[in-house]
DNA sequence: GTGCTTGCAAACAGTTTGCAGATAG
DNA sequence: CTATCTGCAAACTGTTTGCAAGCAC
């Protein structure tokens, strides 16, 4: 994984390239985003940024994420009957694992999904442009515990 | 693929079995799942189902779509930013391919996934349950048309 | 100063729930 | 006959939008 604090800084001059104006607000966000190894939701991370901002609104972060999504900077993962969640370290589509115990979601460092992409393209004749693949399961420390 | 009046009356039967009651909505709802061969949302099936029952509601499909994910019988397929579809012909996990253009959901029949599964789990000491693999791409139609 | 951004509140969409009346068994 | 099911309407959840005031540049 990238260093957080390189990953901020990433982020902060790609906003600034882009001529977006950098707020107190944003900026806690792309803090949030490079610093946090699990995958936040959007209320996770207005929850923590409203200790440094309490006036600050979920509209606002929704909108920040909405930036960022359109730069391709974060990934938007949408989950059944949950809210959706963002990683911001590698915004490309890669596998997740998550367990339906605790809830984690980790990523999946093998992307042994490449070789399929091709297969797939191949077989059907779709022009794949990108994939989702999430494995459920129950990870090691809910096995313990049950 | 299953013969649809197969299908049909298969659901029927484990209706039955579970002595749920067999209400005429709840029978053209069955017939619609075995029949469409696309992945319709609660609300298509809902519009095809309200020519034949005009007074029936969107909250009837709901609940009789939940009786049969409970029974496996169909798996909810949650898009990201599209409303959910339904798969009554194969109810267990497969790969779909989705067309980014037209919005067409095919199944994919290759079973890829199978072996990753044993990978992952046994890379990462979780106990898979289960898994969710969509393609996103254009189809040849779709790429016929630009 | 200009106009992008914030933050509130209200709108929105899909889904779920409560309940009185209808109906399958 | 009775418990389940229907269908309406209202509630709910996460997300989006409109807009006046605020602030980055």
């Amino acid at each position: 994984m990238v260093d957080p604090q390189v990953r901020f800084e990433e982020l902060v001059d790609k906003l600034r390239e882009r001529e977006y104006r950098l707020t107190p607000q944003r900026i806690a966000l792309l803090r949030l985003l490079a610093t946090s190894d699990g995958h936040p939701s959007a209320s996770q991370l207005y929850d923590q940024i409203k200790d440094q901002f309490p006036t600050t609104s979920l509209a606002t972060v929704y909108k920040t994420l909405d930036v960022l999504k359109g730069m391709d900077e974060v990934l938007e993962l949408r989950f059944s009957g949950d809210d959706n969640h963002y990683d911001g370290h590698n915004p490309h589509p890669h596998p997740h694992l998550i367990c339906v115990h605790c809830r984690k979601i980790i990523d999946l460092e093998v992307n042994i999904a490449q070789d399929l992409v091709q297969q797939v393209s191949w077989r059907s004749g779709y022009q794949i442009i990108s994939y989702r693949l999430d494995f459920y399961g129950v990870c090691p420390d809910c096995q313990e515990g049950e």
